[in-house]
DNA sequence: TTGAAAGCGCTAACAT
DNA sequence: ATGTTAGCGCTTTCAA
């Protein structure tokens, strides 16, 4: 039997109006009859109907806001991409999408980015930013006036947040040496080039790299690493540089973005069996594995990422979820030139 | 603007009720009104509202059928309980499913499960049957019904379906040769271990394996190929004897089931370099990649597979799709053991 | 053949 | 502090 709010009301002896204040915390009802309520709310497992909550919510639609630092950086468009999917999907349950667009990752900008989707009115925030401090204290004061926050594509350590939405960096980076390892015997002379030491991710693509290499006993040294920042002209100088003082490399391994300098690095340098390991399936990257300069990619579905983003804040929203909701972690994929999409 | 029955009906000048018949085709309603009405709601951009719709039909749910020859096969699980998922999530939106899980491809079986989900009440069915004649004909007079028809996992030809929701057999099939390519350059003698030949998508496997070998200009020769009917006994006893005829085989491209009795076959010959290939993340694959048997899997993403069936087949019940509704193809996901689910 | 009205579950405004 | 009611968009039943 489904339980509603009238089905509620009538086992507390109460109107569905007191019911309703009660669910939403609405105040202006007695502790005992509040308690009450709630108690009973769950030992009936009471799931609110989205229809009904959507039909009657029309007028006040859920808001949501996505904090996304997109701008210039072609990656995101597909994450914003599955936003907009999303969007187009639960329009007519009731959803509304407000996205703040940003460049770069600096700390102020996405804090003034987040003030903005609040005044706004956004009832909950999916949320692409650096793992400071500051942002880990915001993320936990909007828990506390009950905004829920999903943190989408990288993930912000220790905060009271919904859930992460995003892939697995570990994973992410094993998958490259079992790649590696599949295709080549030799000797691995490693140039690593990542975007910056100070982005999580970056460091655990490296991290779980070197993990299952040596889970592996694959005979390998790291030639050196150098830093990208994640601009294509920086990423060039560097791997040309780095492959010019060391001959021996015949392994690169790009961790953060940069991936078409380091490809055009390559091709300067002209030698031909250097073997290049880049992530994600963009038109740079596709590029250069239809060329056969680098062998495969490792994507993370980001499409999926900012769909599933917008969905578990809206399910939050509109009371679909329980207490503990669990991460959503994207597939790892390779991709060779054969099941790359064109 | 968003345009409602209601509004539609003030448009066309009747009263609600009569655009609801017209609507949905539920007659009693002068031939040149109708034309109008649907005129009108084309021209508006008439889309339903699921909330309105969910919510009105609480009564009569919307009834889905699912035929699965599932019985005795673990891959089907990974659909179902996609199928599950699916349910669940749209049970609030009035979806109600019906599964009937049948054993093995027998056309007679086939035709009667559907009887028996039509008897059920349902008014769109999502299909994993064969691709013959009969089936064919059962599919194309579903459509003169208006049971909307999705093909799940595997197509049937020129039919009237909804659309095909599955996996790309060529491209996996390609992606096998591409992740051969990388991984030997030696010449290859390869064993192809068909499930059926009867099959379409074992058949495309081996030919998008193929055409990818010849266009990379692969230096390789198909010393045999065996059906194994997709049982491991079978697919065993005929491995065991092929490897044990042609003792220059060194890669062995497992196209259908019988993994388990192929990777068998594989100890007992006890021959360390053969280069072996198969499909699908089930558990007896796993164990297989984990002991190194099997380099790697490409798999198809049947969780995905079983519930957007559900959900295409749901939304063109709830009126949601246009006319052209686009096929969903899955990706072409290669495991090695680092990205594998443990 | 058509119109009118009730009701699905929920929320918010209003009344007590 | 609590109850009552209207109405969101849609379908269905009953009345005309």
């Amino acid at each position: 039997m489904k339980v509603t709010v009238k089905s509620l009301a009538q086992a507390a002896g109460v109107s569905r109006g007191t019911v309703d204040r009660v669910l939403h915390n609405r105040g202006a009802v007695r502790e005992d009859v509040a308690k009450k309520i709630k108690m009973l709310a769950k030992e009936l497992g009471y799931v609110p109907n989205r229809a009904g909550r959507a039909l009657a919510a029309y007028k006040t639609p859920i808001k949501i806001g996505a904090l996304m630092p997109s701008i210039g950086n072609a990656f995101y468009q597909e994450i914003i991409s599955g936003i907009n999917a999303a969007q187009e999907e639960f329009a007519d349950l009731g959803l509304d999408v407000v996205l703040k667009e940003v460049e770069g990752f600096d700390e102020q900008t996405h804090l003034d980015a987040i003030e903005y989707l609040l005044a706004q009115g956004c009832k909950a925030l999916c949320l692409s930013t650096v793992n400071t401090d500051r942002l880990r204290e915001k993320i936990n004061e909007l828990y506390e006036k009950h905004i829920a926050v999903v943190l989408l594509n990288t993930d912000v350590e220790n905060t009271k947040r919904l859930c992460y939405v995003g892939s697995d960096y570990l994973t992410a980076g094993a998958t490259c040496a079992g790649m590696l390892s599949l295709a080549r015997q030799d000797k691995l002379h490693i140039l690593i080039v990542t975007g910056s030491h100070l982005l999580l991710g970056h460091n655990l693509r490296i991290e779980g790299f070197k993990q299952e290499l040596n889970r592996q006993a694959i005979d390998y040294e790291i030639v050196d690493t150098v830093e990208s920042f994640d601009s294509d002209i920086r990423g060039q100088q560097e791997t040309f540089n780095a492959l010019k003082a060391n001959p021996q490399i015949n392994c690169v391994y790009i961790a953060g973005a940069a991936v078409q300098g380091v490809g055009a690095a390559l091709i300067a340098n002209g030698k031909k069996d250097i073997f290049a390991i880049g992530f994600d399936d963009l038109y740079s990257t596709r590029q250069f594995v239809d060329a056969g300069i680098i062998k495969f990619v490792v994507c993370q579905q980001p499409t999926r990422q900012g769909y599933h983003a917008i969905k578990r804040a809206y399910q939050a929203l509109a009371g679909q979820l329980n207490d503990k909701v669990p991460d959503f972690i994207t597939e790892t994929i390779i991709k060779i030139r054969a099941n790359m999409d064109r």
